[in-house]
RNA sequence: GGUGCGGUAGCUCAGUUGGUAGAGCAAAGGACUGAAAAUCCUUGUGUCGCCGGUUCGAUCCCGGCCCACACCA
């Protein structure tokens, strides 16, 4: 393992990782799965809620018997309280792809975050870490001194950040901040762009539907969430609403419930329709990426996969 | 039956002291290197309920009618 390193490059370029993605509910689990025993390996999530512990019903959890059919990583791995990120899931992903790649051949990898996706593919720039009492500070003066305020500050101290930053993305902008105010360095200055080189080889597979079906599949599995119980899984994670973990379709909606300010159906629609709105933003982002190549997601195979 | 309040973008509504109208949400498209199931950007011609009247000009004023809601009978 050690001396991995030394190996021929033709040995290296023998392990393969299959990147199962597409919109949410387009059926990738499932078929990861497939994927997955067909290769006889393993499975990594590359999805951001997944990975929590206290998040099962609102988060789509594969069920207790697809998590047994094939071993899962980064699923109910974490918890909310902490804060990942992609940077964090590039790390955590490598490792995890390295220590399987000593026994298979061929990984897979399936999920719907695409910028995690990014980060573990491309490598993501390593970046300062920034004491939690900066970030926080940062939050509480925009929340109370508004957007206007964060503008003026990175105007004046991050130039050159702000020339080319988006003006009115507030979290966009405290990022830029906190990165200033800890380190004296604009964030331009951290950010290469440099795509890093994978010694493995990467097979990209978009998994869609027809919007139509997709609404309908969406809209059957809230219901079934509903079924399964998401208000209680709602109320027990309650206490960490704050938490990026829990600014999570499903939950803002059934919290928003919970205090009384939306009736229970109106959660239930709101939550149908966020779905179906991250759904085509997963869309945008994947579509982009010209690495993919796509297979609807009612007819793939395996087959199709392995023997091109 | 009477009184009151309404009828404006797919929805909820604002507005025009008379010069043909705008927000939020939705929709469509897009961006996105540490919150990414997040966050942000772009896109708004709609018989301003119907029919008349006044006026150079009405969605806005006047009359009638229709519809909805509330209250009184």
């Amino acid at each position: 393992m050690t001396q991995a390193a030394g190996k021929s490059k033709t040995q290296t370029l023998n392990k393969r990782i299959f990147i199962i993605a597409g919109p949410t509910a387009a059926g990738k689990t499932s078929f990861a799965i497939l994927l997955a025993k067909a290769l006889n390996t393993e499975i990594i999530s590359a999805d951001s809620r997944q990975c929590f512990k206290e998040l099962s019903i609102g988060v789509a959890r594969p069920s207790e018997a697809e998590l047994a059919a094939v071993p899962h990583y980064f699923i109910a791995s974490h918890s909310v309280a902490e804060e990942l990120n992609a940077g964090y899931f590039e790390q955590y992903a490598l490792e995890k792809t390295a220590a399987l790649f000593a026994n298979h051949d061929s990984v897979v990898m399936v999920g719907g975050t695409g910028l995690y996706i990014k980060a573990f593919c491309e490598g993501i720039d390593p970046m300062p870490v920034i004491p939690p009492e900066v970030r926080a500070g940062i939050i509480e003066q925009y929340e109370s001194k508004g957007l206007i305020w964060l503008q003026s500050e990175l105007k004046h101290k991050d130039p050159a950040f702000w020339a080319v930053a988006e003006q009115q993305n507030p979290q966009r902008l405290m990022r830029a901040l906190e990165v200033f105010n800890a380190t004296g360095k604009s964030i331009t200055v951290f950010r290469s762009a440099q795509k890093k080189q994978r010694n493995f080889e990467i097979i990209k597979i978009g998994l869609e539907l027809p919007m139509d079906l997709l609404t309908q599949r969406i809209n059957l599995r809230v219901d079934q969430m509903m079924k399964d119980g998401l208000p209680d899984e709602a109320r027990s994670v309650i206490s960490f609403r704050n938490k990026s973990a829990l600014q999570t379709v499903g939950y803002r909606e059934m919290f928003d419930y919970i205090d009384g300010k939306i009736a229970l159906e109106e959660a239930v629609q709101q939550i149908k329709l966020h779905t179906r709105q991250y759904a085509k933003r997963q869309m945008t982002w994947f579509k982009k990426d010209p690495a993919f190549t796509w297979y609807d997601a009612r007819t793939v195979s395996v087959e199709a996969i392995l023997v091109p």
